[in-house]
RNA sequence: GCCCGGGUGGUGGAAUGGUAGACACGCAAGACUUAAAAUCUUGUAAGCGUAAGCUUGUGCGGGUUCGACUCCCGCCCCGGGCACCA
């Protein structure tokens, strides 16, 4: 009889059902294991072979612990609250629960026909009055603690969905959901105080072990930084405005504070003359969404509002703007502008030309700009002393060398006079080149070994050509000098990957047609044609501009912001203090003139909990005219759904529900008067936060999950999920957990001990399954072709477990025929035969291998292990004994359980497999007795041999001296040393 | 820009200091077949060579080491996350 999983598999399943295999067991004595995958949303499109990865690979482990001796939690749900179910009722007039329950349903026949080992007894529904019962009561802790709050706030708005979304939600300024343009609109919204759990979800991650990529996201979101708020004095007002910064350092650069558009203070600050532009700009500003701001990031704009503000470093005045650059809800939406260290402020100066002042050097760079002039030194008279004077006047010194005869030029007799200046570049230093100084200058830094930070290259180029000048070029050997060729004037081509390295940041290479730059350069310096072309320290041009004003974009290289810590100047006492020390002392100084103090700010906001729609858990709150906002006690839990026939958003901000005034109409429940229902409800991530816990009492009417029950099988010891989860589901439901820890409803600080992720399935073609591209793969075909079992091998086989893979038809056939040989060497297999040594050690270090690449995700490895053994199981058929192929069994039957139990009862079991012990490898067993002894001769492979595993040193040098082939390489040279590891190789070092 | 990953045959990938390319796909040749499919056997990094064998080879450039895909320094490229967060 040959493989046919079509018929076997439905056989089994039922079987393992009826049995009952896989119930978890409250309070058992066995130790506890609990395996958590996240729960899918069950859409119309069914199960995505992205959910089989994550489902096949986890209950490999499920299998493997249960015949460990655990005591295994491996449950399933349904998440089934929002949008594309509504949206699918709104378009085909079937109410949502209808739909759902359809859909849970298709579901659950697909899950079924997988063999998945899930406790379908504690299966929950995240839509059912019974479970939302319980996110309502969550709600309610959470205002009861002062956690929930409304507050009016401008929320991310979807025009086509009609719903207000979390900032989480937005991707890309787009609705997450349908793509359309994410708008702002203000509406009074229930808000969760996550922000209060900040620093306790960052330090609780040191508990947990998630991959570290994890954590670092969520860290990342959390975003936490350390700084000071420093207050400025509103000029004639008793207003003060306090700006976040992490550069303290820098407060004596600050030329002017910006804030946001929705700043408090601002309509005091406008000046009776200012009034109508400011006004204009942030009409406009608040009209803009996030993402439209975001896209103009390379343009700040922004008005001044005709006042001033006190630096309390130095009492300077400090004109006062907005600018919509500004995130208003991140430290108090102002900031202290500083030019000259912060390339945002640097770009918003440059256009409004507000002062540019350094306040922190580059302690490693000592600042000086050596000009090499060229061949007639037109560019010495001409611009080098107003370039020198633009240094100086950003605190850099320029040196001038005077350079021999230009009519006549010899390189030697250049680099002679300039080697007397290298002395003086301890440092990084700038360095420009002239026409002949382009040579001279590359020449230069590569002789005198020279550590240069930028290098700027001005260069001829053009059609009108001088030839006299080209033969003093050619004369001064310009080839010597590193550059392969300026052949003609009009050519460039030189070696920029050799130049570049000279350099550790740029090459600025400006090339002009006019060999002279015959202009003043005191009058303004414009090239006439010119073109400027910059070389970053990538070795790539970079941009090009249709030049207008050379020393502008000369200046602006020089003095573009300078962002990193260094040394202070231009700061009062503080003066030639590091950064580190700055920001310390000048905190200090400012918390003693009560200016300034220490503060934490977070990138985490709170979260926005309200959405307007039908299908989610109604928010358990009521509104009465006279006790104002009323919760719903807990005994009148749930606020059930009404069932309506119309659940079209109404557009106008509202849910719904507002339309159904039977519903909507209620008493307080303080006073018993007349009073409305809240009618908004929870976005879809509120009865994802909890649901886990539910598993381990999915029946409780008294209270969410029995405490005991939660103490038994809390926390969950391994959850595994989509990699686009891990910062929002992941951070919500760790907090909402905290929070019932925090009042004693959950037992431990943190849910989840360990989290992993799985990459995403893409299809064949490389892009995303998608109906609109019909390239989706249904699981269902997958198993009527090929079973179960083969389906989830391959999602196991593809590829490493987090990685994002794609679909290969041609894999999965490869895993079938692995299946087709397993099942071809049990029937093959006879009583009798008695295994040899090789075949036993084999098994034991597959056995080792399994253990250890299910416990590291290395799902891919542990199955191609197998595949390896079962390769040599058929290359030695006559060696496979009945112990063989039993165990054998065993390991494979959490990979393909169909097929191991089918074949565990064909040769004569009457139990089912998965009642039987996981085996224990011994380690003495793996350890081979014979081994290929590798053989180099100073680190290179020359020969193998055959040898005893304990065999010695001493008569390893000897054997491996012995072989001809070895004699050849050593030849007759000494041997000066000789590496011996025991077991693997012997290297003769000559 | 910042934070994570990663770069290895025709393809997916394996090897975390010790024989680079396990395992699988694909391809080629052969066997079986009237034929095809399926299956089985053999081969399959590149270059030179009839062969034995030699040389080269894990993004690029250096370094450490008897020995480097693996460790260190610098750079390039790709993917993911965050992003005007001061």
């Amino acid at each position: 009889m040959n493989y046919k999983p079509q018929e076997i598999e439905p056989k089994w399943q039922k079987l393992w059902e009826e049995k009952k295999l896989y119930r978890a067991e409250d309070f058992s004595k066995r130790p506890k294991k609990y395996i958590l995958i996240e729960f899918p949303y069950p859409s119309g499109d069914g199960l995505h072979v992205g959910h089989v990865r994550s489902y096949s690979a986890l209950d490999a482990v499920a299998r493997k612990s249960r015949m460990e001796g655990f005591n295994v939690l491996y449950p399933i749900g349904w998440d089934a609250f929002g949008l594309p179910t509504e949206n699918y009722a709104i378009k085909t007039g079937i109410h949502p629960q209808k739909v759902t329950e359809k859909n849970a349903a298709n579901f659950k026949r697909q899950l079924k026909s997988l063999g998945l080992s899930f406790d379908w007894s504690r299966e929950i529904n995240t839509t059912e009055p019974k479970y939302y019962r319980w996110t309502q009561w969550i709600f309610l802790k959470l205002f009861e603690k002062g956690l929930a709050y409304q507050a009016e706030i401008p929320v991310n708005w979807c025009p086509s969905c009609k719903i207000g979304l979390a900032n989480e939600e937005v991707v890309g300024g787009a609705c997450e959901r349908c793509g359309a343009p994410v708008e702002k609109k203000v509406l009074k919204q229930w808000m969760l105080k996550i922000t209060a759990y900040s620093d306790r979800l960052i330090e609780d991650l040191g508990k947990v072990n998630y991959l570290e990529k994890i954590k670092a996201q969520q860290i990342n979101w959390i975003g936490k930084s350390y700084g000071t708020e420093i207050d400025f004095k509103v000029e004639g007002s008793k207003d003060i405005i306090q700006v976040f910064t992490t550069r303290t350092d820098t407060l004596f650069g600050v030329t002017a504070l910006v804030l946001a558009p929705e700043h408090p203070l601002i309509e005091k600050l406008i000046k009776p003359e200012n009034k109508e532009e400011v006004e204009e700009y942030i009409k406009a500003a608040k009209k803009k969404s996030d993402f439209e701001r975001g896209q103009l990031e390379k343009e700040k704009t922004g008005v001044f509002t005709g006042s001033y503000c006190i630096n309390p470093a130095n009492e300077e005045k400090v004109p006062i703007w907005v600018g919509d650059y500004v995130v208003a809800t991140y430290g108090g939406g102002a900031v202290m502008v500083v030019p000259a260290h912060d390339y945002r402020d640097y770009d918003f100066a440059k256009k409004y030309n507000l002062p540019i002042k350094v306040v922190i050097r580059d302690d490693k760079l000592k600042g000086t700009v050596l000009l090499i002039h060229g061949i007639c030194g037109h560019s010495k008279e001409n611009w080098f002393p107003w370039f020198k004077q633009e240094c100086e006047k950003i605190g850099y010194k320029a040196l001038i060398p005077d350079l021999p005869n230009a009519e006549n030029p010899e390189m030697k007799e250049w680099l002679g006079t300039l080697s007397s200046f290298k002395e003086e570049f301890a440092g990084d230093l700038i360095v420009v080149g002239h026409s002949l100084g382009v040579p001279v200058a590359c020449k230069f830094i590569e002789e005198a070994n020279l550590k240069v930070k930028k290098l700027i290259l001005v260069a001829p180029t053009g059609e009108k050509q001088d030839e006299k000048n080209w033969q003093a070029l050619k004369k001064a050997g310009t080839d010597d000098a590193g550059i392969s060729c300026i052949q003609k004037f009009n050519s460039t081509k030189l070696d920029w990957g050799k130049i570049r390295r000279l350099t550790e940041e740029s090459v600025i290479y400006l090339s002009t047609n006019d060999p002279y730059i015959p202009l003043s350069v005191q009058e303004n310096y414009k090239p006439l044609k010119s073109e400027i072309k910059i070389f970053d320290n990538k070795g790539h041009f970079n941009e090009s501009y249709g030049i207008k004003e050379l020393p502008e974009i000369v200046s602006d290289i020089l003095i573009e912001a300078y962002t990193d810590y260094g040394k202070l100047v231009n700061s009062g006492q503080f003066n030639d203090l590091s950064s580190e020390e700055a920001i310390e002392k000048i905190t200090a100084w400012l918390e003693k003139k009560g200016a300034g103090r220490k503060k934490v700010q977070y990138k985490l906001r709170d979260w926005v909990f309200s959405r307007q729609h039908y299908w989610g858990e109604p928010i358990p709150i009521v509104h009465c005219p006279k006790c104002g906002v009323a919760p719903v006690p807990e005994k009148d839990l749930p606020v059930e759904l009404p069932y309506v026939e119309k659940y079209q958003p109404t557009g106008t901000g509202e849910s719904p529900l507002a339309a159904i005034s039977e519903w909507v109409n209620t008493k307080c429940p303080k006073c018993a008067g007349p009073a409305k229902r809240e009618t908004d409800t929870m976005p879809n991530w509120a009865g994802s936060n909890w649901y886990y816990m539910r598993y381990c009492d999915p029946d409780n009417d008294k209270v969410l999950a029995d405490s005991k029950k939660l103490r038994y099988w809390l926390p969950v010891d391994w959850y595994n999920g989509g990699m686009e989860h891990t910062t929002l589901h992941l951070l919500y439901s760790r907090f909402i957990y905290k929070f019932l820890f925090d009042i004693g409803a959950a037992p431990t600080p943190e849910p989840y001990q360990r989290r992993t992720s799985h990459g995403i399935v893409l299809a064949e073609d490389g892009r995303k399954m998608s109906k609109s591209f019909g390239n989706v793969i249904n699981p269902d075909d997958i198993v009527e072709k090929y079973g179960a079992d083969t389906l989830r091998i391959y999602e196991m086989f593809m590829g490493p477990f987090d990685q994002t893979i794609t679909w290969s038809a041609q894999g999965v056939k490869g895993v079938y025929r692995f299946l087709e040989k397993v099942w071809r060497i049990v029937a093959e297999s006879g009583e009798n035969k008695e295994s040899s040594s090789e075949i036993l050690r084999a098994l034991q270090k597959l056995n080792k291998k399994i253990d250890e690449d299910l416990e590291a995700t290395k799902f891919n490895t542990a199955v191609a292990a197998f595949m390896e053994f079962i390769n040599l199981c058929l290359a030695k058929k006559e060696n496979v004994g009945k112990d063989v192929i039993e165990k054998t069994l065993i390991l494979l039957s959490p990979f393909a359980p169909h097929l191991a139990e089918e074949l565990w009862q064909k040769i004569g079991h009457k139990e089912s497999i998965f009642l039987e012990k996981w085996p224990k490898y011994d380690p003495k067993l793996i350890k081979e007795e014979v081994v290929n002894l590798v053989v180099q001769v100073n680190g290179k492979v020359r020969d193998k041999i055959e040898v005893e595993a304990s065999l010695s040193e001493e008569k390893a040098r000897e054997l491996a001296i012995s072989r001809q082939i070895v004699q050849k390489w050593i030849g007759d040279k000494e041997i000066k040393k000789v590496i011996f590891v025991p077991g693997k190789i012997i290297n003769i070092v000559t």
